[in-house]
RNA sequence: CGGGGCGUAGCGCAGCCUGGUAGCGCACCUGCCUUGGGCGCAGGUGGUCGCGAGUUCAAAUCUCGCCGCCCCGACCA
């Protein structure tokens, strides 16, 4: 069988992939296929027709004809609005569920928080409602009839939340007061692109009080920390964590805390963040206790929150030209069995049967598995097709196999295949996606070192944002000024400020300053 | 919000310049055949050409207006 075929990507003609009904690729530096009325080409017509644009090519429409081809998302008809489909929903799911259980692990609890909320609530943190007016979508009319007062869809929940929590709490034995919700925001964008910027999004966000300010700070790096290890551990995505200057801090917070990764293209993507609050919201929403020392004393707060935008961070942190790329953690389907049929006439018709139980066997030991037992699909369109999806283990079954009792497992990361004796299969694919979640991490943590530059002069930052772009490890003298010159003239911006101070000399000024991760970010 | 591009079948496109009532590939349906890297053959289904005016005997095609989508940039999560 054509073994060097299998380490071949499948797209090897640069080919535009377009969706939708637009973009013909004209007045963009790709290559077009010559093109007669009706005849793509002929002898790789269907190549043609579903092949991803190489990422080398046009990285971000290499990033949506992933999205689309893995059939994780659709355009809903409202700018900005996206379907997650189910496939898409179902890695969601997966990681949904497993910072639920991290929420829950570290003593927080669930709860459900409006959509609506009211202008005046909206408007009593001033920073805040300041940061979010230009993207927040208003509910003017109900019933069909006006409303005595606009109803804000919620673009994040301190108002509602903290509004709420001034009635709940009392004294200093109601706190601490941890509570997270799973929940859909909406935030009038300009540009939108699926999963990295949406009109409307999912995500978690806790909203914590705390009777000390060493406790909400506790709290917020806690978070933090939470954050990074789920992103690690189950994306495979390594990232860097740190304090953002006061320019990139959330509206109305005291301190914001982000853990960033890196992409494909080189551009940073903020993946999480975690706010200590201070004391601003608690003052604005009038939440008091009754503290130890009979006083009347204000919390703190914090909020933190992780969003579908990980989804994106997932796809171009290990997505390749063939497609998505999964770790097996959130894979919807971490194997996929695909049934090579017997030849006609041939007696052997066991084939399916032993599939499925192989299926059996392997779900016994906890595995999602899924049987591709399409009989109007090749086992070669179902192949492309699973690679495209991203499905982590690929085996293959047919008649010869049966003869040997084994079968064949493909990876996806590496596309290395290996015959494997059906005895013991379970522990074998076990391990096999064990190597496989591993070695994605590794990888992408090779690529964030290989695209992280040190640099000690404002030329050579220059030169590593024009040639390579990636972190740039360089000093800064804590003047926004200078970060908004940077901004300007190399688009980087400082992504984090690291939690172990490095003093370096100000790249700009030359002045006493410390150690800054910048990148251009998404 | 600025620049660029594009709206014709589910998807990708041709037709438009030079008006005459819509075509190709894929997908989909039926049948046969095939199945270890995107099978093949035959026959089918499917479109008020983004919307609205105008010009004309006649508009996918010409004119004007509007709407939408994608990409790049500015801005912001």
């Amino acid at each position: 069988m054509a073994e060097p075929a299998l380490r071949r990507p499948l797209p090897d003609q640069p080919v535009p992939r377009h969706h939708r009904r637009d973009d013909r690729g004209v007045g963009r530096a790709v290559p077009r296929l010559p093109q007669q009325a009706g005849v793509a080409v002929s002898n790789e017509k269907d190549r043609v027709m579903k092949a991803i644009t190489p990422k080398g090519t046009d990285y971000s429409q290499w990033y949506l004809d992933v999205v689309l081809k893995a059939d994780l998302a659709d355009y809903g008809p409202v700018k900005g609005c996206m379907v997650i489909k189910p496939y898409g929903y179902a890695i969601w799911e997966n990681m949904q569920a497993d910072m639920d259980r991290r929420i829950k692990e570290t003593g927080h609890v669930n709860a459900y928080f409006p959509l609506l909320i009211p202008r005046s609530f909206l408007e009593k943190e001033k920073a805040h409602v300041e940061g979010f007016s230009p993207e927040c979508a208003w509910v003017t009319i109900g019933g069909g009839e006006e409303l005595p007062e606009p109803l804000a869809i919620r673009p994040t929940s301190e108002a509602m939340i903290c509004s709420m929590y001034a009635k709940w709490v009392n004294s200093w034995r109601d706190l601490p007061v941890l509570i997270n919700q799973w929940a859909n925001v909406l935030r009038w964008e300009k540009v939108t692109r699926p999963f990295l910027r949406t009109t409307e999004f999912l995500w978690q966000e806790g909203h914590t009080l705390h009777e000390t300010e060493a406790e909400a700070e506790e709290e917020t790096l806690k978070m933090l920390g939470v954050y990074k290890s789920f992103s690690e551990e189950m994306l495979a995505m390594p990232v860097l964590h740190g304090r953002k200057t006061d320019s990139e801090k959330f509206a109305g917070a005291l301190r914001t805390y982000s853990i960033e990764a890196l992409m494909g293209d080189g551009k940073a993507l903020q993946a999480g963040t975690s706010h200590n609050l201070g004391q601003h919201f608690a003052t604005a929403y009038g939440i008091e206790f009754l503290g130890r020392n009979q006083e009347r004393e204000k919390p703190w707060s914090t909020s933190w929150g992780t969003s579908t935008r990980m989804i994106g961070g997932l796809i171009m942190t290990h997505g390749d030209d063939s497609g998505l790329i999964l770790p097996p953690k959130v894979a919807p389907y971490q194997v996929v069995i695909v049934p090579i049929p017997p030849r006609k006439g041939d007696v052997n018709e066991a084939v399916l049967p032993k599939c499925r139980e192989v299926m059996a066997a392997l779900r016994g030991a906890g595995i999602r598995v899924h049987l591709d037992d399409r009989d109007q699909q090749m086992p070669g369109f179902k192949y492309a097709d699973w690679e495209m999806r991203g499905v982590p283990l690929r085996l293959e079954l047919g008649p010869k196999d049966l003869e040997k009792d084994q079968c064949v497992l493909v990876r996806r990361d590496s596309r290395e295949k290996a015959f494997v004796p059906l005895a013991g299969l379970a522990q074998k694919v076990g391990e096999l996606l064990a190597t496989i979640q591993s070695g994605l991490l590794e990888n992408a943590r090779k690529f964030v070192a290989d695209n992280t530059t040190r640099v000690s002069s404002y030329d050579e930052f220059k030169q590593a944002m024009a040639e390579k772009r990636g972190f740039i490890v360089a000093g800064w003298n804590g003047d926004p000024a200078i970060e908004a010159q940077i901004k300007a003239e190399t688009r980087a911006t400082i992504r984090v400020i690291p939690m172990e101070e490095r003093p370096a000399a100000c790249i700009v000024t030359g002045k006493p300053g410390r150690e800054v991760y910048f990148a251009q970010a998404y």
